[in-house]
RNA sequence: UCCCCGAUAGCUCAACUGGUAGAGCGAGCGGCUGUUAACCGCUAGGUUGUAGGUUCGAGUCCUACUCGGGGAGCCA
């Protein structure tokens, strides 16, 4: 290569006008005869590159040719400014240089099932996407950690295996630790609590572990948490803790990755709007939500609008399905049929939540005082609202033991969850802690559980106990929710599901 | 653990009430000087998840199993 000084295509905004290299991998390439465009990336971006027979070797022409996707490669020309190139500039190749040439890529420009997707993880990854996410999700724990660091907290790293049983033990990997059993965490708020009473406010932000047999899109086995914990605060505090963090973070995103959300397709408008204050409900308020009309008639009316929606494809399928027993032309022909494995899979989906919305109408309206909130309800909570929801308040016995009861209502524990909008519901749970410690260890053996097994636990409320909480926000699902992703397993590079792990 | 759905070409999907498997993409070859998941022509590509059963005949019906998807419970 002549002397043509090395860039990325993250930079060619100040490249143009003069002969650059980059070096990366054929995304996609499209040949007219004796033009070629070929769509490079190089980790930061895509650039389209013109070949043009004549302005580089014909040998070089031919090869670049027939080059299969994602071969590696280098590439040099002049950068112009060029509004129909993704990216908005383009490169008119003088030279190239396959570094490794690509034959039969598995995975290609058109759509693919999950599972073939996840078999092929480890190239998924390049695609466009996958990418986004990525990049959105580093945003997303650049934010969360900057938020804390910013705000006075300290990082403190708990265990990951461990013998605490914070929840449910059958929720818990177990790990035979030299012969005795460990767990792997799954979540580090027991320990955390200690240190806030060293340092005042404290996170910890590591990888937690939950062996629940649950196969939705909203769960994995293996998923990133942040769990904050502050001594002298109360609910009040906690909640306008988690709004001010929960907006730091879509605010960054909306900074750092616009490009990356319009490409996802993600509501823009809707994160614009998560700023505090979120709403605020109780439990009871969310009961009387979930078992009275309001719910009834918006998921009455949901269903009627999932109905038209389902009549509406039906009568597209229809009409295609007829045209394509006549005499069209080829192309047409081939046009409707793309159009109606679209519109199946359209169908398919809308059957599924016209399926289930009965199922979900039934559950909320047999909302009983006392029972835990269930999936379905937070997310018809969650569709009935535009920005999140704080969700407070819920009866003592369907939380942990170490909530801190209401001193004005007994029944109830000072905890919260926070909801997502627009269907995604929960990303975030916590709660005051339970600081007196009697209350505490009455609890621990309500639930069955050994005070000596808590016995550091509670020495932490011997020892100058605190009014303090904290919360855990799950990555994933966060992630999940801002970029639109339905599914939060495409938002961790590497995801483990229930009986599921491919590389 | 329970409920619903699915498995057909490398990928995404068709095949009306049982009648002998077809498109697009991808791959290969050719055409085209501005393409945007380009387009056009040709070629190759299948023991219809496995095992059994019903039938003159099974991708289609029945049974069991395997694998996958969605949801409930539980949760971030």
């Amino acid at each position: 290569m002549p002397n043509s000084s090395k860039v990325y295509i993250s930079q060619l905004k100040d490249s143009v006008g003069q002969v650059v290299t980059l070096s990366g991998w054929l995304y996609n390439s499209r040949a007219s005869g004796k033009i070629q465009f070929l769509i490079i990336r190089d980790g930061t971006g895509l650039c389209q590159c013109i070949v043009e027979k004549g302005k580089v070797p014909d040998e070089l022409f031919e090869q670049l040719k027939h080059l299969g996707r994602e071969s590696s490669l280098t590439v040099t020309g002049t950068v112009r400014q060029e509004a129909r190139s993704v990216g908005g500039f383009e490169m008119a190749l003088t030279d190239a240089k396959v570094v490794s040439p690509a034959a039969d890529y598995p995975i290609t420009p058109k759509s693919h099932g999950v599972d073939f997707l996840l078999k092929n993880r480890h190239l998924h990854l390049r695609s466009q996407r996958q990418w986004c996410i990525g990049k959105i999700r580093h945003t997303v724990i650049d934010a969360i950690r900057r938020f804390f660091n910013d705000n006075g907290f300290i990082l403190i790293d708990t265990p990951i295996l461990t013998s605490m049983v914070g929840e449910d033990k059958q929720t818990l990997f177990e790990v035979d630790y030299f012969g005795s059993p460990l767990y792997l965490t799954q979540t580090g708020q027991l320990h955390v609590e200690s240190a806030a009473m060293s340092f005042g406010k404290v996170y910890c932000f590591g990888p937690t572990f939950r062996a629940e047999k649950s196969k939705t899109r909203r769960h994995l086995t293996e998923f990133w948490m942040v769990e904050p914990e502050v001594a002298f605060i109360d609910l009040d505090g906690l909640l306008e803790l988690a709004e001010n963090f929960v907006s730091f973070i879509a605010d960054q995103v909306l900074q750092n990755n616009r490009g990356e959300l319009e490409t996802l397709g993600a509501d823009l408008e809707a994160l614009e709007k998560i700023k505090p204050p979120f709403y605020r409900l109780t439990y009871a308020d969310a009961g009387d939500i979930l078992a009275g009309e309001k719910a009834k008639k918006f998921l009455a009316d949901q269903l009627e609008d999932l109905k038209k929606q389902k009549q509406q494809i039906e009568n597209r399928i229809a009409e295609l399905e007829e045209e394509q027993k006549g005499q069209i032309k080829q192309w047409k022909r081939d046009k409707n049929a793309t159009e109606l494995i679209e519109l199946r899979s359209e169908l398919n989906e809308v059957e599924t939540r016209i399926e289930n919305n009965p199922k979900h109408a039934k559950l909320a309206a047999e909302f009983e005082w006392g029972k835990d909130l269930g999936g379905s309800d937070e997310t018809i909570i969650s569709q009935m609202h535009d920005k999140p929801i704080f969700v407070t308040h819920y009866p003592k016995e369907a939380k942990a033991f170490y909530m801190k009861t209401d001193r004005d209502n007994e029944k109830v524990v000072l905890n919260f969850d926070l909801l997502a909008p627009a269907g995604f519901g929960e990303i975030i749970g916590g709660s005051v802690r339970e600081d007196d410690y009697d209350l505490l260890a009455a609890r621990i053996t309500e639930f069955g559980l050994k005070v000596e097994d808590y016995s550091w636990y509670l020495d932490l409320r011997k020892y100058g106990s605190v009014p303090h909480g904290g919360f855990g926000l799950g990555v994933e699902r966060t992630v999940a929710w801002l970029t639109g992703e339905r599914h939060i397993r495409q938002c961790i590079p590497f995801p483990r599901m229930m009986d599921r792990v491919y590389i």
